[in-house]
RNA sequence: UGUCCGAUAGUGUAAUUGGCAACACGUCUGAUUUUGGUUCAGAAGAGUCCAGGUUCGAACCCUGGUCGGACAACCA
């Protein structure tokens, strides 16, 4: 019996998805020489999301699975609403994601002079015209989904007509707005996008790539296809809502004669407590609900490399999640998952306290320090060890403190000996508190000097470790606790006389300042750490020399939260 | 009152293409543990949107419904 092999979501390997499933299909039919090529084709116009990484990993990884290409292409069809800080970070985001388009790196406005033939072509074969009509007048004699459409009256201009005038609208002689070329289809076509489609509007603005060399721009359906078509693209892939455009794109493949890609759709990402629409992102940066598309509470590929999340896991996210087409909504906690998934193999320990509670240890000698012994990471021994210092006064985490504790807690309490981790036993003796507010201000603990490394030779065990910085050694660490950015589990499903923006977690960041042990004094930005007991951070790259600021990725799992 | 697409545990994704509904996350229990982390062992949870039909046999094929989504930018 075949052996079956398992990939990162458990699943038989032989198990496909429907895209690679169709390829497969074709790769037998030895359709286009059994050969694959694919694309990402952004448009500059916003920051990547992990929805794009989605499909990023698709189209990079469908290409590398069945030998074939995949290229990065820029839909830069519209100069208003796109700029070259845009192009650069789609870059830098797809590279960090460990993807490569080698030369392959193309833009729509590379293929505007084709596109143009392509146009000319079109209305000698009487299949496209020049309309004159106001755009709200086009809207309007569209019709409805339900209803048809009415023909333009400027529909029948004969073929010299519309190529004089599509000519001179390409040398500037019309304001914008004034007129456009359309497709010449069908009005009363159930598909609304076969309602004579616009193809070229007039834009008088400066294209961030080719300057004023043009004052017409085709509009996306009319580039995205024939793009895909000059690249050779043979399995285009996309998401969902561009399925009622296929229909389109066929109609000017086969008007134009020209190669013919396959489109395949499938149903974009959506993710619990946070949106996705580009357009929702941008409202964050721009109203200041967050600090910039690289917020680390933003979904961008740039917001999540902030908060410390790696490649690798938003790889294994991805191929956890499937490919499909129907409609759906991952629980970020499976993200969650990921993340920690790979922090804990690779992420170094340390010692930090977030909210401090001063102990001092009654029968340890003033003025003495040791330096103990802590594994860097046991997850992977080759990491090596290194050196904390330990002495009479100490900070543990407020938590860990409880005076009346509850049953089964088994951290810090009167009479309750715990281990402080590569250190000592310590048992709590007294609790010393603010005399009119009744806050604990230390506590006083002694310890058993044998126990020393954390083991008693007398085989004694204790429940609880908990972690600790020496008072005397430790640094200050500014820390950026993040939270979802939503309360709402669907922020998109608004509800009546409500914004989705009525759904923001107020305190979806809270910067607090905390002891952390001296190795973290000076580390290198984009580090990641996991501070032991509570969970994953990075160095931000607001880090400076001895002041370092450090970004909560993600909490340890916690089962005793839960059992509380 | 249109066209197209979709529907499988709480969330996702599978089911050798008509043959015992599986895997992951989540949830719960236990063991181990110098992180209440990790690891390990186990459990609960769907009878596949509904109703018919074809078939020895249907998540899969057919018919009719229901529910959800996409489409009416000189956006992509």
């Amino acid at each position: 019996m075949e052996t079956e092999k398992f990939d990162n979501n458990n699943l038989p390997s032989n198990s496909k998805n429907f895209i690679e499933q169709i390829i497969e299909e074709d790769i037998k039919n030895n359709k286009n020489g059994g050969s694959v090529h694919t694309r990402f084709p952004p448009e500059p116009n916003g920051y990547l999301h992990i929805g794009h990484a989605k499909s990023i990993i698709l189209n990079f990884g469908l290409a590398k699975k069945y030998n074939g290409l995949c290229n990065l292409r820029f839909d830069d069809t519209n100069p208003v609403k796109e700029d070259i800080e845009y192009i650069d970070s789609i870059k830098e985001d797809i590279k960090w994601l460990g993807f490569d388009w080698e030369d392959r790196e193309y833009y729509a406005s590379d293929y505007f002079e084709i596109l143009y033939e392509y146009a000319e072509k079109l209305i000698k074969k009487e299949k496209a015209y020049v309309c004159d009509l106001s755009p709200d007048e086009i809207s309007k004699q569209r019709g409805t989904v339900t209803t048809k459409g009415i023909e333009s009256p400027y529909r029948n201009r004969s073929i010299e007509e519309n190529l004089d005038l599509f000519r001179r609208m390409r040398n500037g002689e019309f304001e914008e707005g004034s007129c456009v070329l359309r497709a010449k289809i069908d009005m009363s076509h159930p598909n609304m996008l076969m309602r004579d489609p616009i193809l070229y509007r007039i834009i008088k603005t400066s294209h961030h790539r080719t300057g004023d060399k043009w004052c017409i721009y085709p509009m996306y359906d009319f580039a995205h296809g024939q793009c895909d078509s000059i690249e050779r693209i043979t399995h285009s892939i996309c998401t969902l809502e561009f399925e009622v455009h296929k229909q389109l794109y066929d109609w000017f493949v086969k008007e134009l004669e020209i190669f013919a890609p396959q489109q395949i759709e499938f149903a974009r990402l959506n993710l619990t407590y946070t949106v996705m629409s580009k357009r929702k992102l941008l409202e964050l940066v721009e109203n200041k609900y967050v600090n910039g598309w690289d917020d680390p509470r933003m979904p961008t590929i740039c917001g999540l490399r902030r908060r410390g999340y790696t490649p690798e896991s938003i790889k294994m996210f991805s191929d956890k999640i499937g490919v499909a087409r129907r409609d759906n909504t991952i629980d970020v906690s499976l993200l969650e998952f990921c993340v920690r998934e790979h922090l804990n193999k690779i992420a170094e320990r340390r010692m930090a306290v977030l909210n401090p509670l001063k102990v001092v240890i009654t029968n340890y000698p003033d003025n003495h320090i040791e330096e103990l012994d802590a594994v860097n990471n046991p997850e992977d021994f080759e990491k090596g060890t290194r050196k904390i210092p330990f002495s009479r006064v100490i900070y543990i985490e407020r938590d860990d403190f409880i005076e009346n504790p509850p049953q089964h807690f088994f951290r810090l309490s009167p009479g309750n000996e715990v281990r402080l981790r590569y250190a000592y036993f310590i048992k709590c003796t007294d609790v010393i508190k603010d005399p009119t507010t009744g806050e604990i201000k230390e506590i006083h603990c002694t310890y058993d000097p044998a126990s020393k490394g954390g083991n008693s030779p007398d085989g004694r065990k204790v429940k609880g470790t908990i972690h600790w910085v020496s008072a005397n050694h430790c640094i200050e660490a500014e820390i950026r606790l993040y939270d979802r950015l939503f309360l709402s589990e669907f922020p998109e499903q608004v509800e009546e006389g409500h914004n989705y923006t009525d759904y923001l977690n107020p305190d979806s960041l809270k910067i607090i300042k905390a002891f952390a042990e001296p190795s973290l004094a000076n580390v290198d930005i984009n580090t990641r750490f996991q501070f032991e007991r509570i969970g994953y951070f990075t160095a931000d790259k607001d880090t400076m020399p001895g002041k370092p600021v450090f970004n909560r990725t993600v909490t340890l799992k916690d089962s005793w939260i839960r059992k509380k």
